[in-house]
RNA sequence: GGUCGCGUGGCCGAGUGGCUAGGCACAGGUCUGCAAAACCUCCUACAGCGGUUCGAAUCCGCUCGCGACCUCCA
């Protein structure tokens, strides 16, 4: 058995995964921002890391999950004017930042479980730390990295980067930094442009505030992540995980911050998704180009021919390596599903199949298929590379089907070699990828009625009555059932 | 402008020195009453130029094209 590789973004390198404690894994990933709908890009990081997390749990590991939820910042719903904010107007006509908060949140976690996305075992958010956040700037501060200024807190990035390696896990140099940081509101207060905010004084109109010795207001972006990860996973964990985009200036800064607060960096192993894009562009809400979840599974967006089903998203997903870009099209999704129906297929038609008694006709072939099962242990182990494990998997579903369909001898392949390829589909597509069967799980009334036309049909050709049997074929199959004719005379169906 | 990354066959995408992934599409065939499904076969690519090497998609250099981050961002 091979030991597992990650690529670990802090030095660029994939580095043997070796645990702090023994048998546990600490795994923190940034979750979402709940002010808005999630989109197709934001699938991504949780179908990889749902992945990390459940493949280190078949590796054996007890891992403590944690993805945090960011719903405190400066919200705004869609389509409100900024006039609600304002204090003046009655409570129930103004925005309420937690009911916003709630509703996304609330999608988030339908999407996630229609993604078979495993729940973190802890989801904090940051409104329920700011206690947390206030101690933890309060530490820094004592350290002397921090400084007030009107009720705000900022960071002190050209005092830690004297004495720490600032910029490494984003690969910034702080001259540079210093030189090309654009003008931003509110810059002219901090001691230098790179530092960045712990704590935000608010303004009379801004709705979100808490208080703090500093006066009332909010905490900084980067604080809730520092904060939460070391309360649930110590002050030294084994995986933080996230998108690209979030290496600078967030995990940046996140390992400034924790730094300083322990005395020591948080995190051994820093793994980053790349980057879903459409037309060759990062989806992203500032560059108007979002595909909303909700609008995915309905197919209710201008740009897309149909609605996509979740697995095809998650498997399309995974067909990718997730360190590579991945650009976005109907006809790439429409492949994805094509691919996916197929393999689940055969994994159906492997459940059903006779081992035979043992001995392997085929020896040349049965070595293969064993071949195939070995490797994909190492192509998870190689940086969780599922591309290629899917890759094998398509290479065994002819080997399946050809059985089935009677190309290749029920013998050719050993008992062994039938429950190495049960125990691999199994292992790989269902716990390991978490992918679900598309088909709609059939109920034993609607069974009995296909029974009834599958009868019907067949009397139909035995009578030479074409026309009536394609008639109930045709039918169906525009209801979304496809009748299959097997090789023994049998009739099967599958129901998108 | 600075930093980093990418450019693979009709499309999507693995792959980082030799063994020419995989999926989808296309074409041909087997099977079928006809189909569908399945199976078999076909399609042999690595932006361009130069270099290193016995050998490069893979390493180095240059050129062209694209993108990400530097601002909220998964």
């Amino acid at each position: 058995m091979s030991d597992l590789f990650l690529y670990n973004s802090y030095t660029r390198q994939k580095e043997k995964f070796e645990p702090i404690t023994p048998g546990y894994v600490g795994l923190y990933v940034c979750g979402p921002t709940v002010s808005g709908e999630s989109h197709m890009g934001h699938a991504r990081p949780y179908i990889t890391f749902d992945i990390v997390n459940r493949y280190l749990q078949h590796l054996g590991y007890k891992v403590r999950y944690v993805r945090n939820i960011t719903d405190a910042g400066h919200f705004e719903e869609e389509g409100r004017e900024a006039e609600d904010k304002v204090a003046t107007k009655a409570k129930l006509e103004r925005l309420e930042p937690m009911e916003l908060v709630t509703k996304y949140t609330n999608m988030f976690h339908w999407a996630m479980r229609l993604f078979n996305c495993i729940d973190p075992n802890i989801e904090p958010t940051a409104t329920g730390h700011i206690i947390e956040q206030i101690d933890m700037i309060e530490k820094i501060i004592e350290k002397g990295y921090a400084y007030e200024k009107n009720g705000s807190v900022y960071f002190d990035v050209k005092k830690y980067a004297k004495d720490h390696p600032y910029g490494k896990l984003s690969g910034r140099v702080l001259e540079d930094l210093l030189e090309t940081t654009r003008d931003l509101d509110g810059q002219e207060e901090k001691n230098n442009k790179v530092d960045f905010a712990l704590w935000k004084n608010a303004p009379p109109e801004h709705i979100m505030r808490w208080n703090s010795p500093w006066g009332e207001g909010f905490p900084g972006w980067h604080i809730e992540c520092s904060a939460m990860s070391s309360k649930y996973l110590g002050e030294s964990f084994d995986i933080h995980g996230g998108g690209m985009d979030l290496q600078f200036p967030h995990h940046e800064s996140e390992i400034a911050q924790s730094t300083v607060a322990h005395g020591h960096p948080p995190v051994r192993y820093w793994m980053h998704n790349n980057m879903i894009t459409i037309n060759g562009k990062k989806m992203g809400k500032s560059y108007n180009n979002v595909i909303k979840l909700s609008e995915l599974f309905t197919g209710s967006h201008p740009i897309l021919e149909q609605a996509y089903h979740p697995m095809v998203i998650r498997f399309y997903i995974l067909q990718t390596h997730y360190r590579s870009t991945l650009d976005f099209s109907n006809e790439a999704l429409q492949a994805s599903e094509k691919a996916l129906r197929r393999l689940w297929e055969a994994y159906e038609v492997l459940q059903k199949l006779q081992s035979n008694n043992g001995v392997a006709k085929d020896a040349a072939l049965d070595e293969q298929v064993n071949k195939w099962c070995a490797e994909c242990e190492d192509f998870m182990n190689d940086d969780l590379n599922t591309a290629k494990v899917i890759a094998n998997l398509f290479e065994m579903a002819p080997v399946i089907n050809g059985i089935k369909g009677g190309q290749v001898a029920a013998n050719a392949i050993s008992a062994e070699a039938y429950d190495n390829l049960r125990t691999t589909f199994k292992t790989y597509l269902e716990d390991i990828m978490g992918l679900q069967p598309m088909q709609v799980q059939q109920n034993n009334k609607l069974d009995q009625v296909m029974q009834l036309l599958v009868e019907i049909r067949k009397e139909a050709r035995t009578r030479k009555d074409f026309a009536t049997s394609d008639q109930i074929r045709n039918k169906l199959a525009e209801a979304g059932i496809q009748l299959k004719d097997e090789k023994d005379g049998s009739v099967s169906y599958t129901i998108e």
